[in-house]
DNA sequence: CATGAATGAGTGTTCATTCAT
DNA sequence: CATGAATGAACACTCATTCAT
């Protein structure tokens, strides 16, 4: 006598609906970038008509915020997994290249993302709010790092002659740099750069550390 | 006595005309952004008919590609009289760190040129004509970074553990990363830390160059 | 007693809309000829916005094709009315001839319409796509003429001296170029022209077809 | 004593940047279409600045309409060298349809010019000032091919059922009109088409002509 | 006469957004 | 909630023409 429920509810079909624009927007704005994205083409490629993302979004700048919300924790959940990843046995330097090497692995073979993260970083750098909510992100990731940094040089009883988050931050800066030049500049870019260039730096900074470490500090960071 | 003719030539008119469309648009460019920016504006600010701008630029990118240009040209004028400023025996590091904190200063004192000039890679990078011409004048001022730096190693005598090339895109790039990374999180980025890090990088690489100090050390950025 | 739902439905109204912009458009780009006229003075002398034009086209071209398109149709009913009217025993002749003197009198009260068409056709022979759409267009009622010779000649019992596709591209192109003609020399083509000859033509195609008519005539297409 | 006259004097210079804008726009227009031409491009392609065009024109229209005069003249001159070029005893028909493939085969080969020529007509068509210049040209054309056929029809004692005059018409309105429609369905028009009809349309005339020629003469034309 | 810098009118098209259904 | 017709603001760019040199 039970009237058979329907597939799906009307909460969790609107929940679909969303998933799918949501998905779809994330393609089409790494495709085309967020100016270059209509939303006519966002709903067309999910299926739906334009008007279903005004019925789930308050705009095109809702739907993207949305959407980069989902990619941010999604680069958190990639950072957590690269962390086990790693050799527990291999020394700093070689983890760090391994981080390195990712980075301009992810890059070469996804571009479009990063575009469209800079273009969003250009954006949000001249709306306060939006960068607020962006740096909170965007400091758990280099948070992260530190700590991750932090927690292998106890474990292996080195002192890098730079602090955790100091060097945390050099790192993923330089990362960005690096993308930022390759794009602009491919030649000059060489896909082992980064990893060179952070393997030899990690070794200097441990080989200072604990050992002369002290000497130099004079100008290090307080924090 | 003659009377005296006509202030402005032909040709000089036309050099003050692009000039003052050069400078407006630099000016409006920062305000607005790259594409929030209208040649409309920009002509008319000038005090201008937008057709002047089509008379002496082929289009808003070119106009754009000109005035990043003259902002480069500036650029490479300041860091070559910083340098110029420096005691002749002072230490590759000084001069090093002297280039990251003219970086910073800049970046501090005009946040909208840098926002402008990532706003327009992330547009050129779907582009790549436009990406290719905008770095052209962007790796201009890397090479003049890298002649600076060999023409003092080889003047100090020294070696650092790394090409002239590699060093300057990693100092520009780390400039760059940690320019965003202020963007975003302000207070995660001391004003210092870009000096302080250039400065103990570049002693260690010496320190571990063949010249004098770390002829020992062996292992460069080989792998 | 229900009160009256609103008298147009959703599609009901999208139709009005665009009969309205496609009988406006006829009337402007009649006026302005196809350059001329444009977007904006169509859709506004329609009492709409311009981008109800694009909401409803793909564009102007497309518009001009759509209006084309009716424009042909009219004629095709237009010349079927007029051959019904004829006896059923008229000569296949005088149906050629009424045919003729249809498309003169059109044109003489129509000018505007037989200039916009071949400005078009102008502009359209540089853009292939463009030609092949308006041919399709233009191709519908040659083959309705070529039909209904080839309808009357059976029924008659009758076989012209030339096939029904080619006498129906000659009588189509003859009146084309005869509007032309008194297009630039409004004297030197007299109205009944077009009809005489056709008359005169298809009676001798007749007599010299191999039908019954003109057995006895002897000389038929020899050569 | 004598001073060394320049090679050109001054006007005969001037004579020769108009001559050389004057063929370098018959290749543009033809090229371009009169509205797709630009003055720059004119200007360019023949070597002068833009400028020269407006030193020796009244503008892009007047421009156009010197070209055209040239150009109608050298369709005149070309017309009485074909009626030279047809030997003198083949039948009307024959040398009725040598014309006829000639056109064809000029517009097969040159469809920029006719379709410049049908865009004129076009403009032409909304001033009849400009109408009633061009037409007094093409009538002249018109009238050296019914004395053509007027020639001829006398010297082989021979008349055809329709006067020469209206032959005439009837003769080039069809070829424009083919023209036409191969510009618009290029596929429904066999290059022979006009060739072959007008080959059959002078034997049909020719045989009712002389021989039971008066019997149909009803509704000829008086002029 | 020729030049070319500057003008400024003119336009098709895109697209985020609204809202009645 | 989803639809999609209609809106209307926004814009880069072309180009004929003018005019001072």
């Amino acid at each position: 006598m039970t009237v058979e429920p329907k597939r799906e509810s009307r909460s969790q079909k609107q929940a679909r609906t969303r998933a799918e624009l949501l998905s779809t927007a994330a393609r089409v704005f790494a495709r085309r970038g967020y100016q270059g994205a209509s939303v006519e083409e966002i709903a067309e490629e999910a299926g739906y008509s334009h008007g279903a993302v005004y019925s789930n979004f308050d705009g095109k700048a809702d739907l993207f915020l949305a959407v980069f919300e989902e990619y941010m924790a999604e680069r958190a959940r990639e950072l957590a997994e690269t962390q086990v990843a790693i050799a527990d046995d291999a020394p700093i330097e070689t983890r760090a290249r391994a981080l390195a090497d990712q980075w301009m692995a992810r890059f070469a073979s996804d571009r479009e993302s990063f575009l469209l993260h800079m273009e969003f970083i250009a954006h949000a750098g001249r709306d306060p709010e939006l960068a607020g909510r962006f740096g909170e992100r965007s400091a758990a990731l280099r948070e992260a790092v530190a700590r991750f940094i932090d927690h292998y040089q106890r474990e292996a009883g080195t002192e890098l002659a730079l602090p955790p988050d100091d060097l945390a931050m050099v790192l993923r800066a330089l990362g960005i740099g690096l993308a930022i030049e390759a794009l602009v500049s491919p030649d000059a870019v060489r896909e082992e750069l980064y990893g060179d260039f952070v393997e030899l730096l990690v070794r200097l900074l441990r080989e200072h550390g604990s050992g002369a470490g002290a000497k130099a500090t004079g100008k290090r960071s307080a924090r």
